[in-house]
DNA sequence: GTGAAAGCGCTAACAA
DNA sequence: TTGTTAGCGCTTTCAC
């Protein structure tokens, strides 16, 4: 009957009417599909988040943040993994397609014309959390490595620390790609060769250890001790990293400092709390949300990039 | 048209037909409306994985068994987070009627009547990843607290550790309540008396740091640091009383030996590395999950109840 | 093996 | 204001 419907949904009926629907709905626990009536009006009011690695406490930071704007819209957000694939990331993409939600919001961990062209030809909304070239011509938001990494670079050297490793993520994913940049340019910026730099195999915290395996068995060669700091490419891997000196009997900071990236939870965890850059996950989170609430509304607008800017919270693992 | 329906479906169709579908699916980059065809067949092929916090690194661990599992049966995982109120919890079972998805894994915090009447009455089938009655007739795939917490009082006595503390969750809460009955059973059975017992006001860091707080607040009334031991609930309580045992110059674990539990991701990366009951949250998450596919499956099958062994995962944190 | 037609549960347009 | 009806996009009879 079209009378329910109308009263659930708020149009003008009689007291009585609303009065009538009212009981037989309590009294029959009905709720309606949203499945049907998202096949009728066209939307799901739900909305999807996807990132690489629920493991890695970045996201959970931007799960938080999409999470509280999109709710306030009336959305309800749902998270999936893609994996570190951009295979599969594609394949999310195009499946939304299917119906699955009014729009996206996804942080590629890497990205490839494949995935730029799904996302461009998406049927629903798509916001990038990350950076894509501006010529694919859709909403992104994203962190501006490089000056982390200036904020990096820069603290150590005014803490007397000149002879800098680093250890990155994959070259090839985004993010790995900013972060060897950006270090590059802030190292050159201070006039300072890097000490040793070493790629992880990925992201998390048992990659971070191997790359300081990987770090030492470099270093071996020189005087002793080569290097009084290093920074790393996200917070997993710069803990990773202070386990594996730990083990080598050094102590963080006195003998190296480390510096983080991402200014996730973990990094007031570890011991010592580590000094991360924050590279606004939260508020990159949000602000993607609403770029994606916004294109939802207007979808002729054309095409935002936000870049957030970083800040460093200073912590112990830096003198 | 049917016959692109049935090629799609892989039903019987000559081979003219299927390429001739196949064709113009690739032209046209057709892709069936998942909701229109789960309003047909009753069926969504998604599942919903409803956590309180995807900040606690266990409901990670718990994740990943869950979507390996349902994404092997051919199923979409989809993850939803509800926090810590019941009403919540309550609110988004009573949601399942709406056909998001065809099952539910939900791992409750806090558990009352109206909770397992909801999941009683739920549309589709229901699998709790926790402790519910019984009664409730609904499967339930649960850890072993008291036996859990048999291993760490024990682990600790046998390293000549006899004084010591406890740091629980809120007691209103499933895992809280399990944990205060299974530690005072494990204390009894060993002829031991806690020195100090606190109730963080959640499962988080910041709460095990102010419990650590409290907990000194309490001895210090006794003899020159009246504990040689602590349990913490949880590893990420475990982690925060480990900042604070640090900020208060006590040396894990040669002045105080810390056990925590879930053995989740954290407890690994903690430094020193954490000693933690391994409560099973890879094999709950597994577990659940095949129960979901079975009672999907089949619902009239008789409610089954698992329960998972714990085992202890030695580390650094205790000597 | 294929096309026509009904219908899943909802809402928007129309008529009363 | 309310009831009737069509149709969202799919699958599944049912004839052919």
């Amino acid at each position: 009957m079209a009378s329910v419907s109308r009263v659930l949904n708020g149009l003008p009926a009689t007291e009585e009417m609303v009065e009538r629907v009212q009981r037989a709905v309590e009294q029959l626990g009905y709720v309606p599909d949203s499945r049907a009536r998202s096949l009728k009006v066209g939307r799901t009011f739900q909305l999807t988040l996807a990132v690489a690695d629920v493991g890695n406490p970045v996201y959970v930071t931007m799960m938080r943040a999409v999470e509280e704007v999109v709710s306030a819209a009336g959305y309800r957000l749902v998270v999936t993994t893609t994996g570190p694939d951009v295979v599969d990331e594609v394949a999310l993409v195009r499946g939304m397609a299917r119906g699955y939600a009014d729009g996206l919001v996804i942080s590629p961990l890497r990205v490839d014309d494949d995935l730029i062209k799904s996302i461009q030809e998406c049927e629903v909304p798509v916001v990038v959390a990350g950076n894509v070239p501006a010529r694919a011509g859709v909403d992104t938001v994203r962190a501006n490595s490089p000056k982390g990494m200036l904020l990096a670079v820069e603290h150590l050297l005014a803490k007397g620390r000149r002879r800098i490793a680093f250890v990155n993520g994959p070259v090839d994913t985004v993010p790995g790609a900013a972060r060897a940049k950006g270090f590059a340019e802030a190292m050159k910026a201070n006039g300072l060769q890097p000490v040793a730099e070493v790629e992880a195999v990925d992201f998390t915290f048992p990659a971070g250890r191997e790359a300081g395996d990987e770090l030492f068995s470099k270093l071996d060669n020189r005087a002793p001790l080569g290097l009084d700091a290093v920074i790393a490419a996200n917070d997993l891997l710069a803990v990773g990293l202070m386990h594996e000196l730990a083990a080598r009997g050094l102590v963080v900071p006195d003998d190296v400092a480390v510096v983080g990236m991402d200014d996730s939870e973990l990094a007031e965890q570890s011991f010592p709390p580590l000094t991360s850059v924050n590279l606004g996950s939260a508020e990159r989170g949000r602000r993607a949300a609403e770029l994606l609430l916004a294109r939802i509304e207007d979808d002729t607008r054309a095409p935002r990039r936000i870049v957030v800017q970083p800040t460093l919270s200073v912590r112990k693992s830096t003198p």
